[in-house]
DNA sequence: AAAGATTTTAAGCCAATTTTAAGCGTAACC
DNA sequence: GGTTACGCTTAAAATTGGCTTAAAATCTTT
């Protein structure tokens, strides 16, 4: 789940990134309107949802959404406007945003309409599972054999990727590009790492791993039977 | 407004009846557990408070409890406790009582008490707990050990939150905008003074903390087994 | 206005986590 | 069977993030 934030203060963007990044997604900073614009169109199906200030320098929030829309009918639009007006945002969301929040907003609200946009698949479950190894994304906690199993929050985060994917195979480049939020430069090495780190904590002595290396490719959690 | 009261002990029953009628509520009695469970279950929205004797002989009063809250999840539960050992009256929270009093009790205190869970209509608990620490929002106390701690103003909130969601984690943008209510400002550094205040405080030498830090993430309070 | 308490800011420290790097083992391909 | 590329493993280096203090700022109380 990548989002694109368009954003020139940088405190409020940052804080909108951590807060996001803490809920699992992948965030990328926009700092203004010509620089956004360039990456909702170049890196077009990449964004889950896009986050757009209204106010900006050069480029105003209500031409960019208007040109993203030209290149794309279906990415999310989240306009943020800190205009009380009701013009404005029938302006925006005549422009072709899906939704608008008003600043000062909580990052509780601005979260749950993330989420109803993105429901394309309902709820997200909040517990994962594979064989005997379960994953409560609520409380943040992984079980295996329901004894408790300590990771760091890498640990947590590539193994969350792993089974929200359970069955499929997760190519390396997905997996640095989602779980370490890197685009190029892929010296991926990093991976292999965690995952050592990974399968020296949830498989037991003599268990095969509940990874599996795809070799070329990436890794796979096998779904159950 | 109508109570039910199950209690086997005529003496204390026909106290509370008697003062609460005065009161101008209608009370019924059961005097034992059996009965008891039954009055609540098929009066079952007859009744504005239910008072709660813990040791009954039969059915025990943590079991009518459960059974209760099974049919009917809002009606308040007072329990009444001889016991003074905390995990007597853990136990009496966790099958979901609302609140509870120890015996011997001022007529005056159960009154009041009643009168506080009637006032509510969504029921919010008003007594958290987590191992040996208690904290009653209604008294504005927290206790560890039956031990009364001082806190001050942003340390109750602080504890409060995290025990409102005992047992997930709090992430750190969730405890500053519910707890600081600051939106914007992600110098998020204050939480981990008041975290140690509340440690200092809460943690007795030696002993692991209530809460624990994730990292990366935030801070939880483990729930009870 | 002064004194006291509470809250916030700031900085240094330390430990856990993350990244980098290098050597090794092994599967795949010729 | 040899070669190559890829993944595995380990350890050391770099970085991050939380802890702890103390001082500054703010709010209360007298």
């Amino acid at each position: 789940m990548r989002i694109l934030i368009i954003e020139d203060e940088t405190s409020i963007a940052h804080f909108i990134r951590d807060g996001l990044k803490e809920e699992g997604y992948a965030v990328d900073i926009a700092d203004n309107g010509k620089k956004g614009l360039q990456m909702a169109i170049n890196y077009l199906d990449e964004y889950d949802v896009i986050l757009l200030d209204w106010m900006l320098p050069g480029l105003n929030g209500i031409e960019i959404c208007r040109n993203i829309r030209k290149e794309n009918k279906t990415v999310p639009i989240i306009f943020l406007t800190a205009k009380d007006t009701v013009d404005e945002v029938v302006f925006g969301l005549e422009a072709g945003a899906n939704d608008y929040i008003r600043k000062p907003f909580s990052f509780e609200e601005l979260l749950a309409r993330i989420r109803v946009l993105m429901r394309k698949d309902e709820t997200q479950p909040l517990v994962f599972f594979a064989s005997n190894i379960m994953m409560n994304i609520e409380k943040h906690t992984v079980t295996k054999n329901e004894i408790p199993v300590e990771l760091t929050q890498k640990e947590f985060s590539l193994l969350e990727y792993l089974l929200r994917n359970k069955g499929k195979v997760c190519r390396r480049t997905g997996i640095i590009e989602k779980v370490w939020d890197i685009h190029f430069n892929y010296d991926t090495s990093v991976i292999d790492v965690y995952i050592n780190a990974l399968r020296k904590k949830l498989d037991g002595p003599g268990e095969s791993s509940v990874i599996t290396t795809i070799r070329g490719v990436g890794y796979k959690i096998e779904a159950d039977k």
